[in-house]
DNA sequence: ACAGTTTCCCGTAAATGC
DNA sequence: TGCATTTACGGGAAACTG
């Protein structure tokens, strides 16, 4: 008869920082109109957990207990809002660490319960409930991980409380997963991905299988084991990603002008037909949150020629917005006039008719001092030079659909105060 | 008969911030050979401060007492180390703010006191010191300011707890300040500061009264009003110059390529006479923590020119090192062919003979990509450009002196430990 | 040695207090 | 309201710990 409810942001709920402080909020869903005494509800961290099923132990270091209100706004409903709690470590200086060790700690999952007791009519009655299992971190570092958790777990189950799920986590269809992964980037960087997109995904899960037909993929594939010849697993890659377009590709990525996951062979292929001067914007496969730019030109000999560049990173994209590098990147031919090689975004749109808008005025500003811009430069050198690469073209985004229902299972909420997770 | 002792480092003593941890040492000088028994240390915050004296007050968050033990390497004295000390603000829900509220805080000063007490034939002995004052900051931004006034303090009396100083602070002599300013970049960045730069900075803090014989500079003045029309003190301005030093420029600092302190008048006044393309390096008084590159050129009609580059900041800095945009600047006037303006270093050097050996290499990984860098690059439009400015020779720093005093003074120690502060 | 995990703390931003 | 000060916490790096 209670229920747990109301989520206050939607970011990455159901993963806590240790020592960060975090919300929740619970409501009583039946009215209980003569008890109009003050209701008491307790908060406690992994309240019955049986000992030695989770490696560590965490306690709530704040206060723990908070009368129910009124909800103003709603009907009337008694809830009560928690604020500031955070989340501590308990250390055991005698070696109590239960669990088996199979699990990361991003895949241990614990949980928030709820108590309240009142009396009606002589009659004592209990409330408990408990929140979605959550995942507990002690560094952002860790939140990918987290995050690649909580996804799972509600993508696959519907138990509302089966911490042992990553025990034996079941597998994922590739049409599932690549629903919840398109919704990933349309929730967090406001567009998400189209089928050419998922394809080329798809295939760098799975290889040639996820052409013919729906196919399973299993929890390790997706976020624990490397992707083969990488240090990475294929979300680390992929979150890197995600977080490189909220950071400093923003603009870009809803314009739509950033093809982004496209294989070497399928870039090739779409630009080899075209223009001279045809370029476009794909992700890095084989570094961490890097983007660059392919375009295609005819050597001397008349031949088709593929350049790249070497990605921008974070580092380098905070130094100088991306639409810029576009517009400003040259390349020095065996020391001749510098010339920017980049002229139409695939297929034949005019670079600048595309990122005009996206150009950043850098406006000189009337200092005693002379204004001084970063220009990007590629130095090519005679033969020694560019290779080959090539892709797909852009088409409108998926749709959400199963996270929905994530949302609404959300029926109560974990915070971090006012800057949670994903900023 | 006791005295705290020994500083295991030396970068910035006296700052405590809240939360974080410091370390302090105290070792009891005389020889008590018949006290072989457990001798218990407890370090007090601000012990028997009268009440009201400081608008804020602390507490010793961990663990404040502990046992001496003989020190391996020196003489055999007793000697206790605190490590891990953190500090806390009291707060006071009845408003019982002490202060007059006329001194900021990082003008409060406080101290830590060290008690012992032991019993030598039947007699009861208590022990007991102190610190040099402290300052206690909550968060690194406050740190110049903190700095400024260990710096002033410590300059300026010998008295081992007047921590009423500076309720009426007394004024420094110029000669004895840039003693101490030049001791703060040999200290900080490797290398001190000329005569040339302390004139310049004389005239900077006191107008043309620096030239004629010694003055005296007010507290206030150096550390606590703004220079005229800027939004920033005397100290501030200096102490953002030496951050940017220490973190961007150590290198071209130590190298004595950095001119620094120079006024426009001076720097046009050295170059005027120079060849073409003979450039010096400015920190700019403008903007907190910035420097610039001033060239001289002849124009189509034989005048002088000068031209300054906007200031280099950190975050300019942090993508592209300062010898590299030296290397790499380039201008393009009216749309021609980029040229790097600069040729010789003041006086007369060869650009790539002085900045040679600091170029990075940046080499071309062998990527299946295109290496790219970022150059900076000015644009002058027709007539519409430069402003002229001029400026001093560089000669060898100064010694240190009055700041030994001050080492030795410390004959305790308060660190922020692992990472203190000023990295 | 070493990898997974936590702690530490600067530096920016936001919140708070006066 | 504005300024001074503190709190919050992301992010990189060091420290820890089996």
């Amino acid at each position: 008869e209670k229920q747990p409810c109301m989520p206050t942001h939607p970011q990455k709920p159901l993963i806590i920082k240790t020592g960060v402080q975090f919300t929740t909020k619970v409501r009583l869903l039946v009215k209980l109109p003569e008890v109009d005494y003050q209701l008491k509800v307790k908060t406690t961290f992994d309240k019955d957990l049986p000992a030695g099923r989770v490696s560590r132990q965490f306690f709530i270091l704040t206060n723990n207990t908070k009368v129910m209100d009124i909800e103003d706004y709603s009907n009337g409903c008694l809830s009560v809002e928690f604020r500031h709690l955070q989340l501590k470590e308990k250390k055991y200086t005698n070696g109590t660490k239960g669990n088996e060790g199979l699990l990361s700690v991003t895949e241990e999952l614990h949980s928030l319960s709820f108590e309240a007791c009142f009396t009606v009519q002589g009659l004592a009655v209990d409330l408990e409930t408990c929140s979605l299992p959550l995942v507990v971190i002690s560094n952002v570092s860790q939140l990918p991980g987290g995050w690649a958790s909580v996804m799972w777990y509600n993508l696959l189950t519907d138990e509302p409380r089966n911490l042992g799920f990553f025990g034996n986590p079941p597998r994922a269809s590739w049409s599932q997963l690549s629903e919840v992964l398109s919704w990933q980037f349309s929730t967090f960087a406001g567009r998400g991905l189209n089928k050419e997109q998922l394809d080329m995904l798809g295939e760098k899960l799975l290889g040639q299988h996820a052409s013919c037909g729906d196919y399973q993929v299993s929890w390790s594939k997706f976020a624990k084991e490397n992707i083969p010849g990488k240090p990475f697993s294929f979300w680390m890659w992929l979150d890197s990603i995600l977080e490189l377009i909220k950071k400093h590709l923003l603009p870009v990525w809803n314009e739509n002008f950033i093809m982004g996951f496209v294989s070497k062979e399928m870039e090739r292929a779409l630009l080899k037909d075209r223009e001279p001067g045809t370029f476009l914007l794909r992700f890095s496969e084989s570094h961490l949150g890097g983007i660059t730019f392919t375009w295609v030109e005819h050597s001397d000999t008349g031949d088709v020629k593929f350049n790249s560049v070497e990605p921008y990173t974070k580092n380098r994209l905070s130094a100088l917005p991306f639409a810029d590098i576009i517009r400003d990147y040259k390349v020095i031919s065996n020391g001749g006039v510098p010339e920017n090689p980049l002229k139409f975004l695939y297929p034949d749109i005019p670079k600048d008719e595309a990122f005009g808008r996206l150009y950043n005025s850098q406006p000189s500003k009337v200092y005693p001092y002379i204004p001084s811009t970063l220009i990007p430069i590629s130095e090519l050198r005679s033969e020694a030079s560019s290779t080959p690469r090539s892709c797909p073209s852009p088409e409108p985004p998926m749709t959400p659909g199963e996270f929905d229902m994530l949302s609404e299972h959300l029926c109560f909420d974990i915070d971090t105060m006012s800057s949670p997770y994903s900023e």
